[in-house]
DNA sequence: CCCTTCGATTTGTCAGGACATATAGTTGAC
DNA sequence: GTCAACTATATGTCCTGACAAATCGAAGGG
């Protein structure tokens, strides 16, 4: 037996149809804290499904919904005529459109801002094209240091669309712009991001405690809700020395 | 009628029930393709699924699938109670786990490779964990550098598992790293990237026609293949004023 | 006139079945 | 003994049918 099929019975699944979890989430999530705790070792298979679904009392549309979720994810492979396998290396989420604030703060870096500008402006016709608005028409602009343990780690460059937000510096200031807007019941959906890097300027150097000339990583995003609205234009630079962005990928068959 | 529901006969969809290709990528191709040519207008709604079905003489999941695979794209957007309707903005691809070479050729930079060096040798702790082999053991080593009109733009440090691939320094200068996997058999499945900047050393700015500290815009990169093995760990540095690096994110529900 | 309630519409979830097709191991012929 | 053909097995695709839940607009009551 060169690869073991996981044995179903000993992985504690079973799904509960008086929650209003739908079952192929909850067989799912299941599966995924089996492979998560070494339950269902990487390589295995995992047993075919239609007799997972006789075990489990479920259809087999169901169960492959539940295994179709973890394969996008990339935590298994499916070939046909062999099974369905636990993949072998730990594969961590797809990047996440998340904030500088909330990764900080997952990483217990305690996050704090300094605004240091908070007016409309007329758009510039870059900002103007990446938001979709009308040339020179008003648009929020939003300037803030961003530091973690006290010390600076970027400047946070934001322009917003009029009348979308409640931008008071005072909430600016205690928690991150996305939080805010998700909030504000807005949906964010996707994002076109481009990173880069290029030398500190003067003034720049002095807001992050960095001399002139020092490399920044520098970020530019286009935030969209999932009406397709620009809801977000951001131009961020990072003190490279200490700031990385770090995502996982997938192949998209 | 505030949002126009899409007139599905005149979008020429149908499907070849004589084609292997699946009946729901048949459908999905015609409905992105009537989106990319404007026949779909963005904000419109769909038409509801039953129907849809019944008009092509497809059943309801088969429909429901072609349109999901869409939904995953972030072509479109579904809400219950009101239907599917193609979101606003253009949305391209996410980040595909694509190669400089690749990228290059694509826009019509005509790239080039120099070998700086192609050998064996001892795996460092970095390398050894990345690849996940023993420390010490052999890998290879290939060192390039990567040029776009005569003009250099990175040098490219790769580390690759014994007994991979037939390394020759021939074909790593007349084609991709990727491509040569590819066509290798190798399926890649996902990558674990980072991300940052930094100053360039003398030795950096004399292969990249900079000076010493210019900022360079580095990348390191785990590529695995569809068995979650490491095929690849590459250390990878870009001129910051030549390149960046440009994709799209979508927000996981 | 405003608010609540109801109902129509649409997607979300789930069941059970059928056949196609790729894979790998086994059997058979040479 | 080696190679080809066959067969068992698993996933891939597709169908029909059913009910649940969210949404939005319209009808009704205050």
């Amino acid at each position: 037996m060169p690869k073991p099929t996981a044995d179903s019975a000993a992985l504690g699944l079973g799904v509960d149809r008086t929650s209003p979890v739908p079952l192929y989430h909850q067989l799912a999530q299941q599966l995924e804290a089996a492979v998560e705790q070494g339950r269902l070792a990487p390589g295995s298979l995992l047993g075919n499904e239609l007799e997972l679904a006789a075990r489990l009392g479920l259809s087999r549309p169901t169960v492959r919904q539940a295994i179709q979720s973890l394969v996008d994810k990339g935590l298994m492979v499916r070939r046909r005529g062999v099974g369905t396998q636990v993949v072998h290396s730990r594969i961590k989420r797809p990047l996440e459109l998340s904030s500088l604030y909330d990764d900080l703060e997952t990483a217990g870096r305690k996050p704090a801002t300094r605004v240091l500008r908070n007016t409309v402006e007329p758009a510039t016709p870059v900002v103007a094209a990446a938001l979709g608005v009308e040339e020179g028409s008003d648009v929020h602009l939003v300037e803030r240091v961003r530091y973690a343990h006290d010390e600076p780690m970027a400047v946070l460059r934001n322009h917003l669309p009029p009348d979308l937000l409640d931008l008071s510096t005072e909430r600016l200031e205690s928690t991150g712009l996305y939080r805010m807007m998700r909030g504000s019941g807005i949906t964010l959906h996707s994002a076109r991001q481009t990173v880069g890097a290029r030398a500190a300027t003067a003034e720049e150097g002095g807001l992050l405690a960095e001399p002139a000339g020092a490399p920044l990583l520098t970020m530019e995003r286009t935030t969209f809700d999932d009406g397709g609205r620009a809801v977000e234009f951001g131009s961020h630079v990072y003190r490279a020395a200490r700031y990385a962005f770090e995502f996982q990928l997938l192949v998209r068959p």
